[in-house]
DNA sequence: GTCTATATATTGATAGAC
DNA sequence: GTCTATCAATATATAGAC
């Protein structure tokens, strides 16, 4: 937000502040090794400065951290709140959910990533925000949808976080195997294949 | 493997090795905050030993989370051969490797998680071996799964890598949430739930 | 805003007594 | 096999010059 305005249309590409270099370098670092796997050093190295600019402009390394999930989980929520709020049918919603997230996963791989681990994995983070208690709130509003879904008998009744899991979980697992290599990209049809898979079923039809 | 002759039948429950007690606690401990996130110190605190006694049995940190690794792998490995060998109807099989992972995750959480953790999460730690390949065989076992009953006119075309990580990241994100508190359990009926998703889809039938 | 130099705690790992 | 004491490297973080 801030880091938006401060950056603003007169900086050409390429040009990014000091303080957007560490943002993004440590974006990278701590989606790929994680909080405790990522030192001030190598944010520092990434991101062409030297270790006390970081300390200046972000005050320690829990801050810097928190801010950046701040500020992804801000986007998340912004990105999603019209597809959760409007009163389509249960399938318009989830293919609305699915597409938010690739399209946030596209426009950055390394925050979606980096988000979607922190949010997902066990351990609990000495932050400065409930970022879990956030995460769950996510999770209760995909959930709700299904929820809603088979109430008005748009969908069987599956356990709805079940389903909310296949759907945060697959396209996370996808981020993190782009970011790492194993897969290629993420596919154009990703979020329509698995809306597919998940609204229709995997089994052909028989007969 | 050598850990099990050591500990055999003549130990009662409750009257684990030292070795034995370095392992459980060192597979809860990376499960819950990886392995750049877990000390030796917290280890050895966990397991009610001191850190040297560690580097006894194990020689180094590495060793210690290789070791455990490998042997979730072979356990795995050892756990679905069956299933992936047999020559039944694509169903079965992915019914049976669904059943496969959930049994596993049921025998011993912490492991379960710590492995697909590690075989998921995008960084590459420095281990003696190769475990990214590893990684890589079973993802791609499960994808033959789904190319050949795709071939065989059982399932239908969408893409196979994707059915592949949307049965392995569902288990896994399940069981990382319940590794952390934020899920009951696993259910009785996950893995036929799961199945029954992937396999008949979620929408209802109309008319 | 950005640097060099440094303080302090914690890390993985070892030496050596028992 | 298990311990106490300790080392060298690295971590986060700060002081202070420019």
């Amino acid at each position: 937000m801030e880091r938006r305005l401060e950056t603003a249309p007169h900086e050409a590409a390429g040009t990014e502040s000091a303080r957007e270099r560490i943002l993004n370098a440590a974006a990278r670092l701590y989606a790929i090794h994680g909080y405790e796997g990522t030192s001030m050093r190598q944010i520092a190295l990434e991101a062409g400065v030297t270790k006390p600019l970081i300390f200046y402009h972000f005050e320690s390394k829990e801050r810097l951290f928190s801010s950046l999930l701040r500020e992804a989980i801000d986007a998340y929520r912004n990105a999603t709140q019209e597809v959760l709020a409007h009163d389509t049918p249960s399938a318009e919603r989830i293919r609305g959910l699915l597409r938010s997230h690739v399209t946030l996963a596209r426009r950055g791989l390394a925050v979606y990533a980096f988000a979607y681990e922190t949010l997902t994995m066990p351990g609990l983070l000495p932050l400065e925000f409930d970022y879990k208690a956030e995460g769950r709130g996510i999770f209760n509003d995909i959930v709700e949808v299904i929820e809603d879904g088979q109430a008005r008998g748009e969908l069987r009744g599956l356990n709805p976080g079940m389903v909310a899991v296949v759907i945060l979980s697959s396209v996370g697992m996808w981020v993190s195997a782009v970011l790492s290599g194993e897969a290629e990209d993420i596919p154009d049809d990703l979020d329509d294949s698995l809306c597919d898979l998940i609204m229709r079923g995997l089994e052909e039809v028989r007969g």
